[in-house]
DNA sequence: AGAATTGTCAACCATTTGGTTTAGAATTTT
DNA sequence: AAAATTCTAAACCAAATGGTTGACAATTCT
C-alpha cells in the first residue's frame, strides 16, 4: 500500500514541478556538476538556480558534496521511485481496458441526464 | 524522448504535490464523486476543498460534470500516464545496478577527499 | 599578493498557494 | 412557498515560491 499522506511525496511532486528542476534532474542523470554546471543553461541568476538545487536537495533527490570551492551534485534516485509508487497504484486506469469503460460510462450517463432529448443544432 | 519543458507536467507534478488532493484522485480511482463528497473527509472547509478540485482540473486529472446542483467528478488518467512516462527515463537510475555503482563512486570520492582516513567509529 | 571563480546570504519584490469567512445562486426536498 | 443542500464567488490573509540585486566568503589561478 502506497500511503497519499506523506510530507515526503509532497517534497518530490513539488520538486518534479519546475521545469528548470526538471532539467536540472536530466543533466544529473548523466553524472556529477557542480552549481555553475547545472545554472548555466537556465536563462535565470546564479542565486536562483542555487535555489532550485536546494529544493532538489530538500526532496532527497540531490546529494552534494563540496570539493574546494565547487559543489558538486548528484542525483538520488530513491524520492524517484517512490513517487513512481504513488503512481503505479493508478496504472491500470491509463492502460487498457479502464479507458474504454470510462468512456462508454460517459455516454450513458449523458444521456440519462439529457433524458434521450439532445439540442443538436436545431 | 520526453520534454522536461512543459506546463501541463508543471500542472500535474503541482497538483500532485498536496495531500489532500492525492487523497481525492485515490477516491476518484474508485468512482465518481461530487465536490460534498470528496471535500468531507479532508479537515478543511468546503471553499478550500473546491479550490482543490480545481487546482485538479487545471492539471486535467479531473473531469467535472454538473447534474442538478451537484457536481460529479471523474479522474483522468491520462496526465497520470505522462507523469509516468517522465520518470521512466530515470527508472534505470533506482533499478538494480546504478544504485550499487553509485555508492561505490560515493565511497571512492569520499577517500580521495579525506585522504584514506575514515571515521568508522571502530 | 592580487585577480578570478564558485557559491552563499540577505534583502527585497511580485505572484501564487492554501486557507478562512461571508454572501449568494441554483437545485431539490418538504 | 419555505427550507435544506450543493456549490461558486469574493474578499481577505499568511506563508511559500520564484525571481532579482548587492555584498561577501572561500578557494584557486597567475
Amino acid at each position: 500500500m502506497v500511503k497519499d499522506q506523506s510530507p515526503s511525496l509532497d517534497r518530490v511532486f513539488h520538486a518534479l514541478a519546475h521545469p528548470a528542476r526538471r532539467i536540472m534532474l536530466r543533466r544529473l542523470a548523466a553524472g556529477e556538476w557542480n552549481l555553475s554546471d547545472l545554472a548555466a543553461p537556465l536563462r535565470m541568476s546564479f542565486p536562483a538556480a542555487s535555489k532550485h538545487v536546494r529544493v532538489l536537495e530538500r526532496a532527497r533527490l540531490v546529494r552534494r558534496r563540496v570539493v574546494g570551492r565547487t559543489h558538486l551534485c548528484r542525483i538520488a534516485a530513491k524520492p524517484l521511485a517512490d513517487a513512481n509508487g504513488w503512481l503505479e497504484g493508478y496504472r491500470q486506469l491509463w492502460e487498457g481496458a479502464f479507458q474504454r469503460l470510462d468512456a462508454l460510462l460517459d455516454e450513458l450517463k449523458t444521456n440519462e441526464k439529457h433524458g434521450g432529448q439532445t439540442k443538436h443544432g436545431s
